[in-house]
DNA sequence: GCAGTGACTAGTA
DNA sequence: ATACTAGCCACTG
């Protein structure tokens, strides 16, 4: 059973649309943990595939994708947000393209 | 409660 | 521009 704030931060990931991505600091301010950046990733890691959680959308703050305990699932990162119409190149994606907003 | 760890971020060189 | 260092706060043992 994971904590409360996970259930929460995952809620938030679940609400980035489709094709939009997110910082960690982001999702943990949308959640109402700003500062946890590192608990999001944290949460993410806890996370599996069938959570239902997009947890490709949740990226760093420089646009690029956070190495795992593996390294294969870099790639397969990417290769859901290119399926989604998120141009990643070099491993980055343009946030201020891609970041999504909360406001809208 | 203490110590170690981490899918982070910002600052400095 | 990249590389290194410090700060951050919650989870785990």
């Amino acid at each position: 059973m994971v904590s409360k704030r996970y259930e929460m931060i995952y809620e938030v990931v679940k609400r980035i649309p489709k094709g939009r991505v997110a910082t960690y600091g982001q999702v943990a301010e949308l959640a109402g943990y700003a500062g946890e950046a590192r608990q999001v990733g944290y949460a993410l890691s806890a996370l599996g595939e069938e959570s239902g959680v997009p947890w490709q959308r949740v990226i760093n703050a420089k646009g690029e994708i956070s190495a795992r305990w593996d390294p294969s699932c870099e790639s397969e990162q990417v290769q859901l947000l290119r399926a989604e119409g998120v141009v990643v190149e070099e491993g980055k994606i343009s946030l201020e393209k891609y970041r999504w907003r909360a406001r809208g």
